[in-house]
DNA sequence: CACCTGCGTTCACAAGTCTTTTACAGCAGG
DNA sequence: CCTGCTGTAAAAGACTTGTGAACGCAGGTG
C-alpha cells in the first residue's frame, strides 16, 4: 500500500517524508527505514530542495540557486555532481528506491519510486 | 543488556541516565558506572544540555545559547574546545564509551553507544 | 601581601573533511 | 564520425574541527 505512494507527505512543516525516506528539516538529518544516513551539508541542502518539490523537474539554474545561491557559472558541473553523491547514499541505503530522474538538457525530479525487483 | 540501549531514559525530571553514565541535575553531579566524575560548571552545563537531547542533532549557536547566553560570535570556538574537554573526562571515566557525535558543519549530537572493542 | 591553583577564554597549528574543478568515458542524435 | 550532454572518479583547493598552550582573573593559603 505504501508501496505505491510517489505522493511526499509532510508529517509537519519540519519532516518530510518520501516512502523509506524521511528528512528532518530542523534537525538537519535523514533517516531511511530508521537508520540514520549521514549527509555533508551541501548534499543535505540539495536533498532538501528536491524532496520539497516532489514530482517537479526542477532545472539545474534554479537548484544552482537554492543551494548554492546566485547565478549558476557557465559549464559548471556542481550540481550534477553532487546529485551524483547524493544518489549514492541513497541507492546504499535504499537499494530498492530510485529518487532523483535525470530530465536531459534541463534538470533533475525528485520522484522517489520503488524498483521493481 | 542494557549495551544495545542508546535511549536515554529519565529516572525522574531531575536525572539522565545514558548507558553507565548519570547526570543529576539537581545536585550538578555525574556519574559513571556509580563514580562521581569532576566537571566544571561549564563543563556540566553543557554535558546536561546535550544529554536531555539525546539523538538529536543540535547545532553550535544553540548550543551556544543555552550554555553560554546569547548569540555565538562569529568564528567563536569556545563550543568546541568545551566539547572536546567534556569528551576528555568521559573517556578518561569509560573508555569503552563514545558520548558525543560530531556533525560537520553543523553541530554535535549526544549518542551514546559502547565501542565495539 | 606574595604565591599558588583552577577555570574560562583565546590563539595557533595540525589533521581531517568537504567542496570545487578537472578530466575522461559512455551515450544518443545528427 | 562528430557533437553535446551526463555520470563519476580523482586531483586540487578551501574550510572545519581537535587540541595543546598561553593568558588573565578570582579565590584560597601561608
Amino acid at each position: 500500500m505504501e508501496a505505491a505512494k510517489s505522493q511526499l507527505s509532510e508529517s509537519s512543516d519540519h519532516v518530510l517524508t518520501a516512502g523509506p525516506l524521511e528528512v528532518r528539516l530542523d534537525q538537519r538529518t535523514v533517516l531511511a527505514d530508521g537508520r540514520g544516513i549521514i549527509l555533508t551539508v551541501r548534499e543535505f541542502h540539495l536533498l532538501a530542495v528536491l524532496a520539497s518539490r516532489p514530482e517537479q523537474v526542477v532545472s539545474r539554474e534554479e537548484i544552482y540557486d537554492l543551494v548554492w545561491g546566485g547565478a549558476m557559472p557557465n559549464h559548471d558541473r556542481s550540481v550534477d555532481v553532487y546529485v551524483s553523491k547524493l544518489r549514492h547514499k541513497l541507492e546504499t541505503a535504499l537499494p530498492h528506491w530510485s529518487f532523483i530522474q535525470t530530465h536531459i538538457g534541463f534538470g533533475y525530479c525528485f520522484s522517489p519510486r520503488p524498483l521493481n525487483p
